[in-house]
DNA sequence: CTAACTTTGTGAAGAAATTCACAAGCCCAG
DNA sequence: CTGGGCTTGTGAATTTCTTCACAAAGTTAG
């Protein structure tokens, strides 16, 4: 398939999140235009983005609200459940694991993982805490899809290493701090420092 | 000056935290190509990078990693205090006014405001909990850089009129909604769930 | 001092993403 | 059934970002 840009799926799932409010309200069909303003971009870039997958409009009418919602979710790889096995059960580690609607995207944590004994064996919401050392054995039986590092930064290399040796391929990285990972890993990093430097290098650069 | 892309700005503050590495562990110059594959990147995307705000290296050898360090922390805006103010004391709003690395960056949460009772009046860290109906007045006196919304989706645009008409020129938007702002007004919005999206994208398309 | 080597800074080339602009298709009113 | 009005889908133009490639400048060894 042609290479789908970042920025394209980033938008993809904007418009995901337009399309369920606008289902939700009643919405039948809705244009590119009204897209585009919904997320802050043009009706051109709208049609661009979806055209890399197929052509889901009506000329005259626009698209049909149930039907492109249904589709994006197809694209998006959420009509499925994917298991999500957290390491680090800190603050990020325990909100995510929490957090309803993360469940109801399909994102589904089954397991959380941490190296202190305190934690260890415990559970929350009837996720159980266990050690980060069982990850690899763990995955052996169970499958996890996605692994999400949320320990601090020293760490983070270490279980990344652990998840690719347990054959995950999708890592979310909580830490700050790049990781290394085999081409076939694909690896997100949030990275929220940067962001608040982003905002600082904008009020620093304001006037010029 | 001449525009810069997000992309460069986001690889500014990357570089800054590898240039604080090395500094820390006695390197006193550094090649842009090590930078390059600390950042994964190439050596003529670093030297492109800062190429935008001068020229700090010295051929032959490389940049001094003390100056570059300064010279990109004033790039930033990292060279003085932000006063930042969070709406919403839920787990998001509390998690970063706790947050050591915050303050260290030079980010100091003044003040925390929500709008529940049981939560208004409340302490943490010596940081006050404040009803939100106050933040236009106390900006008034106290002044504000950084507005943070850490509140659901459906408050975010009310907190962020109200932090415009407060004279707020910067917000950090954590709410999983785009947010509507006058042109003077710089925002960035973080959502996990379109980074978990992404994730889940590229999982669904891996063999593709 | 000289010659071989390293590394920057930057125009020019190339690639990628966005915007333009318009033909083609579909709806709807009369 | 016809004509005016919308809206899509998409090549082409444009803009933006990245990579190339090399002269200029500095370093280091002998």
């Amino acid at each position: 398939m042609k290479r789908v840009p970042d920025s394209t799926v980033r938008r993809l799932s904007l418009y995901l999140g337009f399309l369920e409010e606008l289902e939700e309200s009643g919405e039948a069909t809705v244009s590119s235009d009204v897209l585009a303003r919904l997320g802050g971009t043009t009706s051109a870039q709208v049609r661009k983005d979806l055209s890399i997958f197929g052509s889901f409009g009506k000329r005259g009418l626009g698209y049909f609200v149930p039907e492109l919602t249904t589709r994006l979710r197809e694209i998006l790889g959420l009509g499925r459940d994917w298991h999500v096995c957290i390491v680090g059960a800190g603050k990020i580690g325990l909100a995510l694991a929490q957090y309803p609607g993360f469940r109801e995207k399909g994102f589904h944590v089954s397991a959380l993982y941490d190296a202190s004994t305190a934690k260890v064996g415990t559970r929350l919401d009837s996720i159980p805490v266990r050690d980060v050392g069982r990850l690899a054995a763990d995955a052996e039986t169970e499958h996890f899809d996605i692994g999400v590092i949320a320990v601090p930064a020293e760490g983070a290399q270490f279980v990344a290493d652990t998840m690719v040796a347990a054959g995950i391929k999708a890592i979310m990285n909580f830490a700050p701090v790049q990781i290394a990972v085999p081409a076939d890993v694909v690896t997100r990093t949030v990275n929220m420092g940067l962001e608040f430097e982003a905002l600082s290098f904008a009020l620093a650069n304001l006037s010029k």
